[in-house]
DNA sequence: CACTAAGCGAGACGGTACGTCACGTCTTAGG
DNA sequence: CCTAAGACGTGACGTACCGTCTCGCTTAGTG
């Protein structure tokens, strides 16, 4: 009787996921991507195996194997529909407390512990795999390029940072360090990094 | 015939990796790490297994597990006896050059195919041990951290550079960005980029 | 457009399998009955698959279901209503050579390829499902005894066989040898073997 | 300790079996008989899987796969080793009782419930493989066929049969009727079918 | 003659077993 | 005692089918 019920709440939860040919069960959809998170939480990704998502969700694993191609994509799918990053994008008015706040919240997600080997896990493997790389990008990458954008921005337009600054490049320069320190763990990602480090690229780009 | 030869080679590159006392097959020990470079060129790091390291190298199984303790630890050990890194350290008088020509010659063995690969897939496994993500650090980053602070103090000596800059730091700002775009492939990693990147970082440590 | 006629005919061959309350859609009853015999022919019965069958003959799984209770039922009733036997009941005067014909006859039968392997596998199934055995026994042996029955009968008739003999007992020796050689194979099943068998069996029951 | 002592006996007890250069482990190869018997005991030959037999015995699936070549290699193995068949070849003195007691013995065994059940999957899956097959023919029907044609030749000797009888026929005669029941379940598989059976027979080739 | 329940094709689902791969350990024979 | 060889128990892989279960659509018999 609730079966009506349920299809509706699924359209309205992930509306944009599929073609709508499919007649996908949501209940195992999300059965998996809950699965997969709390195993991904419990034992970390090296540990993780289909056979044991499958088991969890109380599911086939045809149909994971169905609907993704490979465990990343089943743990992207996880990880971004639990959205990790809604990031917001703060107005403080000052370039540099925008910064330090929106890298404040990044290093709090990043240096809980499976999340940090999630995250290499899925790095590596998406080395191997060109579209898994692209959702990566986009799921994980692309949201904080486009907030600190934002912020960059604002700097320009108030006057506080140069016009002429290679955006692409500060924002790699702002955000390299910390995933080299993320997998090399040769530093630590703490709020006195975020500061130092948001002041140094200041250095390069303030009018 | 050349085996004499090639042992007294292989001990003097490599006389750290055994203790020495136990009487180990030089023979097959350099067939192994021969085999797994081979391998690495031919399928990429996440199709290498031990099983196939052995059967190429014509050696057991047993005997690799005896002498490493993983297949990311031989293979870091078959990379650095090839001695990716004997990073000369430029001295051009211009630290803007010294890096550009640092980072230019970083960036031509990075863009080979399979090293990046096989640097991702290391550094994947790196993040669940910490005695390999402590050696990968020593033989593939530190080096040329070493060679980059030299150029850097050089700097500071010469004047050219303020002397009251956070270099581990501005260390991280120069590899961090590199990692990054080899790893996401979001953006190149060539000449241009180099010069772009040390301009930049530049712009914050000039005296 | 010839489907009036086809169904027509489907209906005269097997009247008896539908409890005909049912919309039972004949054309996908055919379709069935003939990927059956065609994957049968092509692959043996081993390889079929029910979801082969459907798929070949572009139907349903479920449909199938419906109306057998198993793949080895659905074979059975694609041979039978292939008639492989509408046994004629030669009368030549001799018991012998009645005899004889109706064996060289099976022989041509169970001799092509796909059929042999096919009832082999069909006594395999019918060891765990009494009413397929039963259903088999209808369709594949009743026959051949009744017709190999009158013809002894007529021979006892005539004068020329004993009277006193246990004819199922002499039935299940004239068979008996022919099921054994196809099945193991140790034996050829051809028309000089048949006139020795015969000739065998009839020194036993001759008057 | 004992490990000498276990390759020894598992020499002594089958040392046909190997060209000794595989040193297989004598323990698992019981272990995986063993269990394959006890299964089909317990389930029967449809319900027998690979994985149980590999789990009940204690050992990997591969250990099977690499010895063996399918479920019914296995099962014939296990049925062999176990002897259904030291056929013992009576001599009474007279071929009729020589060969109600030979057949009696064997219907002992093959109205052992799943004993039957074994031979007809043994049956449909020697159709497809033409060396199963001569292995089956080896264990399970030479055996007899050579007691029998002791027994008749022996009566041929006495002057109690037919000197020009074709054994070959005779014997089919005998044995077909047999496994056909047993496939086929039409008639009963009892002394007194032994008993009419072998008089029919006698019949035909008695001096 | 339209309505409506059925049968239908399609194919997703939870399962079981397949046969293969590689793991890391263990045993054997030979140098 | 180290080695090459490779069997072993383990466990995951990705695939094939099982038999059941919706989904809309088509269709045939009844009301």
């Amino acid at each position: 009787m609730s079966q009506l019920l349920e299809n509706k709440i699924t359209q309205t939860i992930s509306p944009n996921t599929v073609p709508l040919k499919r007649r996908r069960n949501e209940r195992s959809h999300q059965a998996i991507l809950t699965a997969a998170v709390e195993l991904l939480q419990e034992k970390g990704y090296r540990e993780i195996c289909i056979e044991a998502i499958a088991s969890r969700a109380g599911v086939g694993k045809q149909t994971i194997y169905r609907w993704w191609s490979s465990k990343a994509a089943v743990i992207m799918e996880a990880y971004s529909a639990r959205a990790i990053q809604n990031i917001p994008t703060p107005d403080t008015g000052s370039v540099k407390q925008d910064l330090c706040q929106i890298l404040s919240q990044l290093f709090a997600v990043l240096t809980t512990t499976t999340t940090g080997e999630a995250i290499a896990g899925l790095i590596a493997e998406l080395q191997m795999d060109a579209s898994l790389a692209s959702s990566f990008r986009k799921q994980f990458i692309e949201c904080r390029t486009e907030a600190t954008r934002t912020i960059l921005e604002r700097g320009i337009a108030r006057g506080e940072l140069r016009p002429d600054s290679n955006l692409e490049l500060v924002i790699d320069t702002i955000y390299g360090p910390i995933w080299y320190r993320l997998l090399l763990k040769h530093g630590t990602l703490d709020d006195p990094f975020a500061e130092e480090l948001v002041n140094f690229i200041i250095l390069g780009i303030q009018a």
